[in-house]
DNA sequence: CAGAAGTTTCAGAATTAATTGAAAATAAGA
DNA sequence: TCTTATTTTCAATTAATTCTGAAACTTCTG
């Protein structure tokens, strides 16, 4: 296989990881683009790249920035902007929980606090609550996991990642 | 809050935060209605209550039954199937991690194997050989910690959960 | 300040995914 | 075996998401 074909089948096999983890598949594109891109790309080079559209380009790029997954790169002498992804796939994961916990799991942690305030004493109630009661422990440590998880560094993967073996 | 406006609201926000887990919004909200009720359910009973066809019943029940979050009960003297959830969250996430890993993971192992297989020396080749070298050493980690994860029985979770803390 | 280079926005178009509903298949009972 | 209850399938429809492209906006430079 060569590098081109290689570098395409890249592109395309992550585009499709990403598309299941709240990453749409062109932003998972441009990642993939920029993390074996030797240098930083303009918005131009990815729009060429990929076959996309100048709107599409932009604004993938910056919901990839929102996430922390690609950084701006100016060059001096340089008009252009330029874009290089964070490439520590430890980094990449730990930005990822990171948004999904707060976008998906936190909201729901408020929502199991207010349903814990449904009241009744017929067994149906008294049933309803006791579920939520138990999602709602769990959530919470969930939580609490996650934060930990990704304030840790690099090494904490590897230690967690020995004890298991 | 009674405990009816409860009950909607916990499936609305179940099945939201599901169709971001490779879980459809029907599929979650069919596994929530499921989680909350207090005995099983015929699919007649999960087509009333969410209001869906059932074509969309039919095809969630099953798609929940293949990834373990849903089983059927069958009850002496009536002809309907039933069924219930898993209520065990440490399960439940156990089971989805289990099905993301074989559908997402492990396929983009395999392209990485592939990808390896680049040639060249040029400064291009070597470069994306490292970079597809780096991620596969993480994917191949990441691959096996999860194994032993879903191995794990509800302890381990509160094991690691308490040393983090 | 005027013009050029570059970036952002967003309504409509295109694409992709989910849902319906009716017909076909299956299974149980008489 | 025939009838009836129940489940499964799938083509057509509907809904949700993503992308385009042109216009508006911003920033830099002479």
């Amino acid at each position: 296989m060569n590098v081109q074909e290689g570098k395409d089948k890249f592109i395309q096999s992550w585009g499709a990881l990403g598309s299941n983890w709240g990453v749409s598949r062109t932003m998972a594109q441009i990642h993939a683009l920029l993390l074996i891109a030797p240098h930083a790309l303009s918005a131009e080079d990815i729009m060429e790249d990929l076959k996309i559209s100048r709107g599409n380009a932009n604004m993938n790029i910056r919901a990839l920035m929102d996430w922390g997954l690609v950084y701006k790169e100016l060059k001096t002498g340089e008009r252009k902007e330029f874009f290089v992804a964070e490439k520590d796939m430890w980094d990449v994961v730990k930005k990822i929980i990171a948004q999904r916990k707060k976008k998906e799991l936190e909201p729901m942690l408020k929502v199991l606090e207010e349903l814990s305030a449904v009241e009744g004493n017929d067994p149906e109630s008294q049933n309803f609550v006791q579920v939520v009661r138990d999602i709602k422990l769990f959530s919470n440590k969930a939580n609490a996991t996650l934060d930990k998880l990704v304030q840790s560094d690099s090494n904490w993967f590897v230690k967690v990642f020995m004890n298991m073996i």
